[in-house]
RNA sequence: CGGGCCGUCGUAUACCGGUAGUACGCUUGCUUUGGGAGCAAGAUGACCCAGUUCGAUUCUGGGCGGCCCGACCA
């Protein structure tokens, strides 16, 4: 797209009120407005990295069977009565309002119990099981303290997704696929590196959850990172006696500041038992289904990712989730045959199936340069009188500031997968 | 929820009990053009409510809003 038509501008300074990097940055470069603590709005650049967050969550719940739905924000207080989360003094993110009736209603946080109950409808049989399901959807939660920008917000997106199963040992195989499912998200959104798997308190439903933790100093948690076996204890069932149970060695541990960038839990049938979510086994008893939960939070994961990728210049985004991938500067100043080859190449590009982002604002160099390097974009190709005289363009990776000098095919061929 | 700090053009900041200044951004013109240009001319501002005062953006109180530390965080 041209960014002379981009209505989003970039700010040279982030506003007084932002001290986390992630916000800083991500309002700086536009893809971000806070509306009011704890709620940003998502621009066009933004949304375009949050989609692409969200579409690779989405293929990587769908490789293990994912089924995709949307339930409501609206809730009743009845089901969440059933299980005994409607009290506010038990669940204290509650968002709660009325009907013009005067009928109490919720917005919802999570959604076990909308979704459990749902499901009664649909499960019946041992033949219906085992199935997964899940959703993009919106939470509400009352925080007393939003902070670090996208890190902890009052209202956001999150993929929470739900297995039901006939068995425990059929659930732990559902379990152990939703990780590796989990594992390959962070992998492919450039954080995997810094991700690991982690020991969290279980609740009352289980002895452990899993948190993904990836190593960040703007972290609210502490944990403690065994390298030699990629896992990491949360700091509140950091105790030795949990150390033993996973045959972890203290010495081999250190501490480190993360992210809660997933977590997945065990639910046992914590949901299914007071709300009635029941099938009929083989040889005709009824039994409860066993259920699990496992969220992660795009925009979260997008604070995350800027927090540990960015550099003293701006963003650094991982071509995967770069809102587009090549940043195409035209350095013109009025000269006719810039803007041409510049638009030559762009036509190219995007024939090719390549996202760009053309800047041909009437700007001076130093403006754009800076401006590219706070958006992030992975690639930049600077058309100016002097790569024309080169025969060739500037290509320079804002990943490492490596500099190549491409012709337009050498660089469709680099930037196309190859047949 | 406890504690602290803060609220001035779009953004960032300054000063002041008596005409609110600067930088960036914006508008117009000229020059400039590979790392956030220069000159000239413009437009745009005191969160809300009360009190003190001849006069409040400034002082006092309350409200609303924001940030930070802590607590909390299926």
């Amino acid at each position: 797209m041209r960014q002379s038509l981009l209505f989003t501008k970039t700010r040279r300074e982030a506003p007084k009120d932002e001290v986390a990097k992630n916000a800083q940055l991500l309002i700086r470069g536009g893809y971000i407005h806070k509306e009011m603590a704890g709620a940003y709005n998502y621009l066009p650049l933004g949304l375009r990295v949050f989609k692409k967050i969200e579409q690779i969550i989405r293929e990587e719940m769908n490789a293990i069977g994912g089924q995709e739905i949307t339930l409501t924000a609206l809730q009743d207080p009845a089901v969440w009565k059933a299980t005994g989360r409607w009290d506010s003094a038990t669940v204290d993110v509650w968002f709660k309002t009325q009907l013009a009736s005067g009928t109490e209603v919720g917005l919802g946080w999570t959604h076990e119990e909308p979704l459990t109950a749902l499901m009664r409808e649909h499960i019946s049989s041992y033949k219906d099981l085992p199935r997964w399901v899940y959703q993009f959807q919106t939470k509400f939660r009352n925080e007393a303290r939003a902070k670090s920008g996208l890190l902890r917000t009052r209202e956001f997106v999150m993929k929470d997704m739900y297995s039901f199963a006939r068995t425990t040992e059929e659930h732990d195989t559902l379990y152990e696929k939703a990780k590796q499912a989990y594992f390959n998200v962070y992998k492919r959104v450039g954080i995997g590196e810094k991700t690991y798997i982690t020991f969290a308190s279980g609740g009352a439903f289980s002895k452990y959850s899993h948190e993904f933790q990836t190593e960040c100093e703007a972290g609210e948690d502490i944990s403690y990172i065994s390298d030699g076996k990629r896992l990491a204890v949360n700091k509140e069932v950091y105790t030795d006696e949990v150390l033993q149970d996973l045959g972890l060695e203290k010495g081999d541990m250190r501490e480190a500041k993360t992210i809660e960038v997933g977590n997945i839990f065990s639910l046992g049938t914590r949901f299914s038992d007071a709300l009635g979510l029941n099938y009929r086994a083989e040889d005709g008893s009824e039994k409860s289904v066993i259920m699990g939960c496992y969220g992660i939070g795009p925009g979260r994961l997008m604070g995350t990712i800027v927090e540990v990728l960015s550099d003293d210049k701006g963003i650094v985004w991982p071509e995967s989730i770069a809102p587009f991938r090549v940043h195409l500067v035209e350095l013109g100043n009025g000269n006719e045959d810039v803007g041409k080859e510049a638009a030559e190449l762009y036509r190219e590009l995007t024939g090719a199936g390549v996202e760009v982002l053309w800047d041909d604002r009437d700007a001076r160099a130093g403006e754009k340069f800076a401006d590219s390097d706070l958006l992030g974009l992975p690639l930049r190709v600077v058309v100016s009188e002097k790569t024309l005289a080169a025969g060739s363009f500037e290509c320079v990776h804002r990943a490492g500031g490596k500099t190549e000098h491409l012709s337009a095919s050498e660089l469709i061929n680099r930037l196309t997968p190859h047949v």
